[in-house]
RNA sequence: GCUCGUGUGGUGUAGUUCGGUCCAUCAUGUCGCCCUCUCGAGGCGACGACCCGGGUUCAAAUCCCGGCACGAGCACCA
């Protein structure tokens, strides 16, 4: 039997074959014009709503290891999860993951820094902040338990020696012993007499798993290198799947969005879930992110990378650091904006600053006033002579060439001398932005006129009078250049952003009492 | 090697659930023009993509099969 749906397109293919395509036109114009309108495609704005998810009741979390401040890798994070309990009025835990004291140990000012850059870019703070490493009892409780239950148990193995048993999916000798010796073997354990290495407690999986990651995989090791922040209290640490498995649980997490290179991760601790009888969050995955000019983020690189005196501090401005990106003048906003454009993806992706500076330029055109900074400065005299308008001695220029900030800069002519850029010096027909057209006959500049006579090239310049001398700094890849010239006089202070006319966007950084001023470039 | 995942313009992204309204969305980029007293902002236009090969179907970015490419996990790191 066939579908309505079909007996109508034989109908039409029909009337297309006989009497052409037309026809078949003709017919649809005259029983349903609209079916002829082409419609175009709209792009789906922000995230996809998470599935499953109840307003109001949703959990989600934030992880990262406080072994250092946050990167812009994990603004994705930030954004998305803030994001996200934004949509369905749920709540975000900030948890700090620090249960390694050896291969990355805590670094005990990161907790603070995380905090305050999560509440920056969140635009307001973590619903709920905890340390793993406040929460120990909880989890040697739960692991107490798995092996009471006999879902887990403590294994003396080598790594190497279980390995090749796994991968053959054969049981290790430590699997099939008694609750009772497991029990006094974990209190062995957790006591500090076995040493690193001597044994790790394990959650039973089946052996004949596909996967060979999953099978019977370590829950807790033995670590006797004091934590920075408890100190020498715990010989025993547990390992991310396990410590995070839990600590989800304890806290009612309902979705966890996390790179899928933890796609394992939710396997391992699905089985864990299913021991306890507790029901798994929703899971989603972003892929790996790098960006051009920075490649990949490695926290602990960078550590070795500063304590090694190659970046002078986390907020150096060639570091993917939040700190850093902070400190240039990239706006909050406009970094939540691109990684919620970008939206969440599986594929590994590779992004240009070009993207976020173009997001970040949006924001902060209208709110940066403007200022003259001209590089390797010349210096011309004014010659009134053949001005129809007569000398001037002041100009008045906008703050803000649209008028989003209102008033102007005064600039006093002084002694009648003016800065230009050596570059500009190319034509000798120019006009002055905002003041006059000059025809420049070595070093003097000859005032045409006030108004602008023709479509010569317009630079910009600065009265000497107005004029102090300062750096501007750029990092590029791995270097910094500094150019030198001299800005513009005029309301400055520390830590403005302006924007250098015809340069780019420069955060003040600092303004000595003598000496050059440092700017600090952002973007173009 | 085993396991898992992903392939849409230069870069990202929408559309893939449920085949037709998709000669494929938007942003960014590049180029050109207009406007503007910045090389900024704004406006207009152009460029540019469904990984490959089969199959199913009247119809495939979408479904099926087979390749290929890339990435990740297989840590007593997170």
């Amino acid at each position: 039997m066939k579908s309505l749906v079909e007996t109508e397109v034989d109908a039409a293919n029909a009337l297309a074959a006989s009497q052409g395509v037309e026809a078949v036109r003709d017919a649809l114009a005259a029983t349903n014009p609209e079916a002829l309108e082409r419609q175009k495609q709209q792009k789906r704005i922000g995230l996809k709503p998470l599935p499953n998810a109840v307003d109001g009741s949703v959990v989600l979390r934030f992880a990262p290891n406080p072994n250092g401040p946050l990167t812009i890798g994990h603004a994705r994070g930030v954004s998305i999860n803030s994001q996200f309990a934004e949509m369905h009025d749920g709540k975000v835990v900030l948890r700090f993951d620090d249960t390694d004291t050896k291969i990355k140990p805590p670094l005990p000012a990161a907790y603070e820094w995380i905090e305050d850059e999560y509440e920056w870019l969140a635009g307001k703070p973590a619903d709920i902040v905890i340390r793993a490493s406040d929460r120990m009892p909880i989890y040697l409780e739960h692991a107490k338990q798995m092996i009471s239950g006999g879902f887990g148990y403590v294994c003396r193995c080598s790594a190497s020696d279980f390995k090749q048993l796994r991968d053959s999916k054969e049981a290790c000798p430590c699997r099939e012993r008694s609750i009772e010796n497991n029990l006094s073997d974990w209190n062995a354990m957790i006591e500090g007499e076995i040493s690193e290495g001597g044994a790790v407690v394990r959650v039973k999986t089946g052996l004949d798993l596909p996967n060979p990651a999953l099978r019977d995989w370590p829950a807790l090791r033995i670590q006797h290198t004091p934590h920075p922040m408890v100190g020498q209290k715990y010989k025993v640490w547990p390992l991310l799947d396990f410590q995070s498995a839990i600590e989800d649980h304890e806290q009612g997490v309902t979705h966890i969005v996390r790179g899928k290179d933890l796609m394992d991760s939710t396997r391992k601790q699905t089985l864990l879930y299913q021991h306890f009888g507790w029901k798994y969050p929703e899971t989603l995955y972003w892929g790996r992110v790098k960006v051009h000019e920075f490649g990949g983020f490695s926290t602990s690189g960078m550590r070795n990378e500063i304590e090694e005196g190659i970046y002078s501090d986390w907020d150096d401005a060639r570091l993917p650091t939040l700190r850093a990106l902070r400190r240039r003048g990239f706006d909050a906003s406009a970094l939540r904006a691109f990684w919620i454009d970008l939206g969440l993806t599986q594929k590994d992706i590779s992004i240009s600053m070009q993207t976020i500076e173009s997001f970040n330029s949006s924001v902060i055109d209208e709110r940066c006033e403007r200022r003259s900074f001209v590089r390797n400065a010349r210096t011309l005299h004014l010659n009134w002579n053949n001005c129809p308008e007569g000398r001037v001695d002041d100009a008045s220029i906008a703050r803000h060439p649209s008028g989003t900030i209102s008033g102007s800069r005064e600039w006093n002519l002084g002694d009648g001398s003016i800065l230009i850029e050596t570059d500009d010096l190319d034509n000798n027909e120019i006009r002055l932005k905002d003041f006059a057209d000059i025809e420049i006959v070595e070093n003097e500049a000859r005032v045409q006129s006030l108004d602008r006579s023709d479509k010569r090239a317009i630079v910009h310049w600065l009265p000497t009078s107005m004029a102090r001398p300062a750096t501007l700094t750029r990092a590029v890849e791995s270097d910094f250049i500094i150019e030198e010239g001299m800005i513009e006089n005029f309301e400055l202070t520390v830590g403005a952003i302006v924007q250098l006319e015809r340069v780019g966007f420069a955060r003040i950084e600092s303004i000595p009492k003598d000496g050059a001023i440092e700017l600090l470039y952002l973007h173009g």
